[in-house]
DNA sequence: TATTGTTATACTCTATAACTATA
DNA sequence: TATAGTTATAGAGTATAACAATA
């Protein structure tokens, strides 16, 4: 989604302009209108922005954010089910499946039948998953939080998760 | 995306929690870990509630929030064609044409062949589409800004726009 | 040669129904 | 009867290549 035109954005504060060519004649401009006062729309350029500088940190790793994630819940929750998991991400069953088996394949978990109930299947972690788990902590760490310091002072960024936290739960 | 457990969170800082079930038997809760204090998890999980809460807002309109904002650039940009309009959304052109052909179907803009070059169609808004506009504005600001209004101060709203603009422009 | 709009295509995400095996 | 994992499938959103018309 990251197309030339992004990256030529001029800063006024409710009229954002955005350059269509980059210097000489002045070619004209697009007004974003209203639009950027919409939170939605200001949401979603940052969100994208940030998973995009994300799987760039931990690209050696092949991580995507969805992959990460679920690497970080089976970190912090022995014996889950896959239910459990999934809801707690709000990725729906059927669709956890195919993630979980490319984990799996890679063998960064595992699915063991619970013995308590043989329906379900208990989700670990496996050595290699807890260490490209805590490769990718380190990665993040280092570049994408690195940057994303120097955009932001710690005040704000806290600020900032508090808010959309508030969000994300109130809504 | 929005599972049963989604409306069911605590409010702990940096270890916030989800329960399986509602009251009674305390059936055990899901820990997201460090996830937590991942900026692209917080901008992502509200991004997809302001959407929700958006589409909710503008549901009487059938306008998704993409073609909610053609409806705005074009509104604000008379004359531009398709590959302008679109490269200012981050929508790839071929992406672009399904959208328009929606729009124009539903009688609220209009594709024009360009005198000057002859390539191009220049887009406008019908006055259908503007006063689909105009009734979507009303309902965002009627329904949406104001449910954000009661969860956000005036302050807290400008410093988000502020930072998340920031990350956009600068990541 | 390059660009505009377009088609075709593919890959990811998301969403729902329905099956099986267990409970 | 209900639940866990699964399969199949369908719909958005996003990405690239290539073609006809035009520059």
């Amino acid at each position: 989604m990251d197309n030339a035109s992004r990256s030529q954005r001029r800063k006024p504060p409710a009229r954002a302009v955005i350059k269509r060519e980059a210097a000489p004649d002045r070619v004209a401009a697009i007004d974003v209108g209203s639009l950027g006062d919409h939170l939605g729309y200001a949401l979603k350029r940052a969100q994208l922005r940030v998973f995009d500088d994300f799987i760039r940190a931990v690209a050696p790793l092949k991580l995507s954010p969805a992959q990460f994630s679920v690497l970080i819940l089976l970190d912090a929750n022995s014996g889950r089910n896959q239910a459990e998991i999934a809801a707690a991400l709000g990725i729906l069953r059927p669709n956890f499946v195919k993630l979980l088996d490319e984990l799996e394949a890679r063998g960064l978990c595992r699915r063991t039948r619970s013995e308590d109930d043989r329906r379900s299947h208990v989700l670990t972690l496996t050595d290699k998953g807890r260490a490209t788990l805590a490769k990718a902590t380190r990665l993040v760490a280092d570049k994408h939080d690195k940057k994303l310091a120097t955009l932001l002072r710690a005040s704000e960024r806290a600020q900032l998760m508090a808010v959309l936290d508030r969000i994300a739960r109130a809504l």
